[in-house]
RNA sequence: GGACGUUUAGCUCAGUUGGUUAGAGCGUUCGAUUCACAUUCGAAAGGUCGCAGGUUCGAAUCCUGCAACGUCCACCA
């Protein structure tokens, strides 16, 4: 039975929906209706979820953002796609299956299994993550072209990482070089500057005698080699000391040289304003050391143990060292002070979160900074052969507007990035990823500072068997920088009909988190490898939070997941919680009472529907058997369809204004106000109003039909499920996902009637108000006295009688010629209305609500007047405010008149 | 240290180029109820728009300063 007596399920017929939807082969652009076909392209591409287990309320907001405009531009007839795929996610899959394997028993995953075969438990790990990521994928009701997944690691998307790696080497834009990096001693790998999480924590702060000088330190560990005294070129504490100068200084295992050195980075407000620097381990001594050719020592080996230049404390962990240094120290009369209340800054690894350590290792490096012949002509500005940086390349595509970020505020944010980026070093030494197409001769060094180029090839395949290949793989990021085009077949020559018709794509939609990793990235790769843009508009959202606004964690234990949600409540009311009540790039709080409100409104939608087809259903029959001279106020009048009442004329405009708006709202992004919208027509104007006086009215086959399929279609994008299962019980033809977006309906406009309508739907809500008040009572007599008579108006009360009845709970309706002066009367524009005052009325409370509306209007009409009298407004002000406020001020003169009426006769 | 964001009803948030009695949802209170829907309907209460100045005929909106909270960036040993 479709139309039980149950609330709508969404868990019983999604599913089903989701699977016909799929075997329609409508989420195929190819594969779309004519219209469709001639119509623009419309691409996005997915963000490629991790392959590191399953989707979470972030992606879910991705997912139902990107299907909602999917949809929403195939309806309106262009050829849309939307490209799926998933991301192999190099170092957190890698990460996760490791620590899987050890929770199984394992110490060492990585050494037990050797690189083959630990490789094989991280790809079937991937692969299974993967499958679990489609069905949420598809649980979310997502329109993406399933012909056309990817995957960052497939066969076509590794070739175009090898292709652009290629590239960049032959414009020296790759290079490899030993720089300091960021090494994680957990993973054993390098990260780069943006995978760097910074944490503050609290640790003693040690003030050392080193020679003459006093230096500060919250890592006593890695002081073995510091022969460097650093200090600012003008400090005048200091001046007797030259820059060069040696002097011999007592240190942890005994005398060493150290060296004077003037050097700008001092900060002279700081402790003494004199360090000593590790240049192998600290990004800024590193860079001292540049500046003054000094030389660099290794304190750390890749494990976090030190080296032979420790001394008596070789191989021992630096965590065990410091207090063994320092005591070291301290027995030698060194240990000047200890602040035990220091707060410092750590850097720790985003993936695992253990400590980074600073090292200086061979890697390799994207060049930035460094000019380079451009392949083609370039985003309309550069021409083939011109020299730019990377870095121009990514500012001019938003300085020249061709890539809009949505929220603007992210523009400058971008920038700034770009201002401090460094070279990115894209090396890992991690087995899951992208291997590095280099090669190098077995006659060679690989850890040489420099090859000769004969020794090294850059290529995907093995150039001979006296070559190996580089064992590092390349940063996750550098696959996903190629995503709008690798996914669209580049650099494969057969697909380029394909990327010429798809890109560059439409709209990237993501998280704001991910703006430097990823955006950024894609610009830079896009640019460069193409010369165009990879995308026009960038919308970022928000992040989703608990109800206390703090971030979805396992430890806390306030995750929503969209998986446990989905069959509670079902996903249009998800997707729906997830769209309305937030704005691009503000963070939202997400509740299960959100979603709940959600739910509710998925089923009121339905109930509309299941009412409306009910409706038109009697209707049919009573006209089949041609009912005639039925009582005015029952319930099902048939009327002649084509016989418009003016009720019919307000809802078809109310909607036009609606479909107008909800269309320029979709077309900007602004998806929460375009759903409020919807909302507040549907619950209010449709179902309170309208569809109370249909049931009055009757015959209304067409009309009400022609509201319902408009309604379906709005909704459609927002809630796909409802919409499209409604669409199918109620027998309509075809499926709705494909039905053409509405355009306004053909109305013959009344103004003059339509202002009578807004008046009397005012002053029927007063009646309502009034009887609610027990003002009037139910089955009292209401008369209507119109004072500044309308004969249109008075005629139309009489036609519509019955719903006025109905909406009022009165029971007739009169005309007379003046109110007797007992009675209430509520009042709207040109007329009044009188009624026969319930005997329950309080007449002293009456009053007393009298008088205080009363002199809220009259200080209105005074604020009003004063406003209206002032010269300066008037002369200033433009004439369409001071019209306002002159209807404005005679509005509030009416009303006040009328309560000073009530007030006399009360 | 720098940049950005937030601060509007009890709660969660809208408020699109400044326009005149500041909105929604939830919650609260009161009331309704066979006749699509209690996942319902009607109504009410509730706001000096963070604070202090300024610009303007007019400011939640623009400018300046301050405060609280949050985020990102930065080499402070």
């Amino acid at each position: 039975m479709i139309f039980g007596f149950m609330a709508y399920d969404a868990s019983s017929v999604e599913d089903e929906i989701y699977r016909a939807w799929e075997a329609s082969g409508f989420f195929n652009p190819d594969k779309l209706p004519d219209r469709n076909q001639k119509g623009e392209s419309y691409c996005v591409v997915m963000p490629p979820p991790n392959r590191t287990g399953t989707l979470h309320m972030g992606h879910a907001v991705m997912l139902a953002i990107q299907d909602l405009l999917i949809r929403f531009e195939r309806m309106r007839g262009k050829k849309t796609l939307w490209i799926p795929g998933t991301d192999h996610a190099a170092i957190a899959t890698q990460v996760k299956v490791e620590q899987m394997l050890m929770k199984e028993g394992m110490k060492n995953p990585r050494e037990e299994l050797g690189r083959e075969k630990f490789l094989e438990k991280v790809v079937a790990f991937a692969e299974e993550s993967s499958k679990t990521i489609n069905k949420q994928i598809r649980k979310m009701g997502s329109s993406c072209d399933w012909s056309r997944e990817r995957y960052t690691l497939d066969e076509a998307r590794s070739r175009a990482v090898n292709e652009v790696f290629k590239m960049m080497y032959e414009d020296g834009l790759i290079e490899r070089g030993a720089r300091i990096v960021n090494w994680d001693p957990n993973t054993q790998t390098v990260v780069s500057d943006d995978e760097v999480v910074w944490v503050e924590e609290k640790a003693p702060f040690f003030e050392f005698q080193y020679g003459p000088f006093v230096i500060g330190t919250s890592r006593p560990e890695t002081k073995f080699g510091d022969k460097y005294v650093v200090m600012h070129p003008d400090d005048t504490r200091y001046q007797k000391y030259q820059q060069g100068e040696k002097l011999t200084v007592e240190w942890i295992n005994g005398p060493i040289e150290a060296t004077i050195i003037k050097d700008e980075a001092v900060d002279r407000e700081f402790g003494t304003g004199v360090m000593t620097i590790t240049p192998w381990h600290d990004m800024t001594d590193f860079e001292i050391a540049e500046r003054h050719h000094l030389t660099k020592e290794q304190v750390i080996d890749l494990h976090g143990n030190l080296l032979p230049i420790a001394g008596e404390f070789e191989s021992m962990h630096i965590k065990e060292a410091r207090q063994k240094v320092v005591e070291k120290l301290k027995k030698k009369g060194l240990l000047v002070n200890i602040n035990e209340n220091y707060i410092h800054r750590i850097a720790t690894c985003s993936r695992g979160g253990g400590m980074i350590e600073p090292q200086i290792l061979k890697q390799w490096f994207i060049r930035v900074t460094k000019p380079f012949a451009l392949r083609q002509d370039t985003l309309g500005k550069w021409k083939k052969g011109d020299q730019v940086t990377l870095k121009e390349l990514m500012r001019e595509v938003v300085t020249s507007k061709q890539v809009t970020i949505i929220p603007e505020r992210f523009e400058k944010i971008y920038f700034h990035w770009i201002d401090h980026l460094r070279d990115w070093c894209i090396s890992r030494q991690i087995w899951f990823g992208h291997r590095i197409p280099v090669w190098y001769h077995h006659s060679s060094q690989v850890s040489a500072d420099s090859l000769q180029p004969d020794k090294m090839i850059v290529s995907d395949t093995s150039p001979g068997k006296d070559w190996q290949q580089d064992p590092d793989t390349l940063d996750t990021w550098f696959s996903s920088g190629l995503w709008t085009f690798s996914t669209l077949g580049w650099p494969d020559k057969k697909e380029w009909s394909s990327l010429r018709q798809y890109h560059p794509t439409a709209l990237l939609e993501t998280g704001y988190d991910i703006l430097f990793f990823w955006v950024a990235r894609m610009i830079l790769m896009t640019t460069y490898t193409l010369g165009e843009i990879p995308f026009k508009d960038v919308y970022l959202h928000g992040l989703v939070r608990d109800e206390q606004g703090r971030k979805m964690s396992k430890s806390l234990g306030n995750i929503l997941d969209p998986l446990d949600l989905i069959p509670k409540y079902g996903t249009d009311a998800v997707r729906l919680s997830l769209m309305i009540g937030s704005t691009p790039g503000q963070d939202t709080r997400l509740s299960e009472a959100k979603i709940e409100g959600f739910r509710n409104f998925t089923n009121k939608l339905w109930n509309i529907s299941r009412f409306i087809l009910s409706v038109i259903a009697r209707s049919e029959s009573a006209s089949d058997a041609a009912i005639s001279g039925q009582e005015v106020a029952s319930s099902m009048t048939p009327r002649n369809d084509k016989q418009q009442t003016l009720a019919d004329i307000w809802i078809q405009h109310r909607l036009n204004q609606v479909i107008s708006s909800v269309t320029k709202k979709l077309e900007t992004y602004q998806f929460s106000s375009a759903g409020e919208e919807l909302r507040d027509f549907t619950w209010g104007d449709l179902a309170d109003w309208y569809l109370e006086i249909a049931k009055i009215e009757g015959g209304k086959k067409y009309i009400l039909t022609q509201i319902l399929q408009t309604l379906l279609k709005l909704w459609h994008p927002f809630m796909p499920f409802v919409t499209e299962h409604i669409w199918k019980v109620a027998g309509y033809d075809g499926m709705l996902m494909i039905e053409k977006w509405p355009d306004e309906l053909r109305i013959t406009h009344d103004a003059l009637r339509m202002t009578e309508f807004d008046s009397l739907q005012r002053v029927v809500m007063d009646m309502r108000r009034l009887r609610a008040e027990q003002k009037i009572e139910p089955a009292m007599s209401i008369t209507f006295q119109i004072i500044i008579a309308d004969d249109r108006l008075k005629k139309w009360i009489g036609d519509n009688q019955a719903w006025i009845h109905r909406l009022t709970k009165a029971t007739s309706i009169e005309f007379i010629k003046s109110i007797p002066s007992d009675w209430v009367t509520v009042s709207s524009g040109s007329w009044t209305i009188g009624f026969n005052p319930a005997t329950s009325i309080d007449p002293e409370k009456e009053r007393g609500k009298i008088e205080k509306e009363l002199a809220e209007a009259t200080s209105y009409i005074t604020s009003l007047e004063q406003k209206l009298k002032d010269k300066e407004f008037i002369k200033k002000a433009p004439p369409r405010i001071v019209e306002d406020m002159k209807n404005k001020l005679q509005e509030a003169q009416e009303k006040a008149r009328l309560l000073k009426s009530r007030l006399n006769s009360a």
